[in-house]
DNA sequence: CGTGATTGCATAGCATACTATGCATGTGGA
DNA sequence: TCCACATGCATAGTATGCTATGCAATCACG
């Protein structure tokens, strides 16, 4: 017995189609050569001032190390990072925010705070720290899959 | 008063990971050849034999015109689709299956339902539902947005 | 102290997604 | 009929993400 699939159903499709709506919107309110989305999880890592290797920020991030280091390398042809050889680690590198990037950063949590209201609008409040809760748990169970 | 942004409390960077986690777990178990997760949508539009435009293709996917036209092109050259003129309209070209897209389209839908089942495990049965519900919604307040 | 394994980064190649733009066909009104 | 507008598709360029692979620096152990 073959159950039609129905794209309302789908979980992976749902989260795949609203992750790219948030993208979206996050885009089209950050129109200020900041950078995309790939560039907030580095804004966030490095916003308190510290400087991170590319391989922490990978981490962090949840992204491949060549992800991470293709964004710094589009973040640094827009000024918006830097690099400097670590002093302990001779293979490491160690990134940090410019000043410019340091505007970009502010402007950005803001954007995301807006957007990421935005999408929440569509829950009742007291559904809204659960639905987190169950997506942060798909993300466990998903991490931990080897298949 | 800024609060400090935490990744596991963002609705949108939740919902960019499990997505990425999902075409992670989906992508390792399709290593036959039959294409990634973007030839999904088309499988299961075209899985009952019909033919359709790229345009309509397009929007049952939920992707734009120039990202299915891309998609059609990887999935033509690798005999999965065939594309026909529309006797109807010399604009348009009407999308099949190929019967080796066919034989994809069954293997794809059986691996994309062990994959939701997977990310799914991690929710009680009875939070399966209000989970996809509340996506849902969220989609359609992130599709509404022209900000 | 070497030498083999591990670690951090870079590069290549690709898939999936977007916006911007152009071309060809189709449609509807003057 | 003819022209303006709309529509379907193609192309260019870019961003974000992945796997596979290679190199250089570091580390761990005999």
């Amino acid at each position: 017995m073959e159950l039609p699939y129905r794209r309302e159903q789908s979980a992976g499709y749902l989260t795949n189609w609203a992750a790219r709506l948030f993208v979206r919107a996050l885009e089209r309110r950050l129109t200020g050569g900041g950078g995309g989305s790939g560039t907030m999880p580095v804004y966030f890592a490095l916003n308190e001032g510290g400087a991170l290797s590319q391989k922490a920020l990978a981490r962090w991030a949840a992204v491949e190390q060549p992800t991470m280091a293709n964004t710094l390398d589009r973040m640094e042809r827009d000024g918006l990072v830097s690099r400097a050889p670590d002093p302990d680690d001779g293979r490491s590198m160690l990134i940090s925010l410019t000043p410019l990037g340091r505007e970009r950063a502010t402007e950005s949590l803001t954007v995301a705070r807006k957007v990421n209201a935005l999408g929440l609008s569509a829950l009742k409040p007291a559904e809204r720290e659960p639905f987190l809760d169950m997506l942060g748990r798909i993300v466990a169970a998903l991490e931990a899959d080897k298949g």
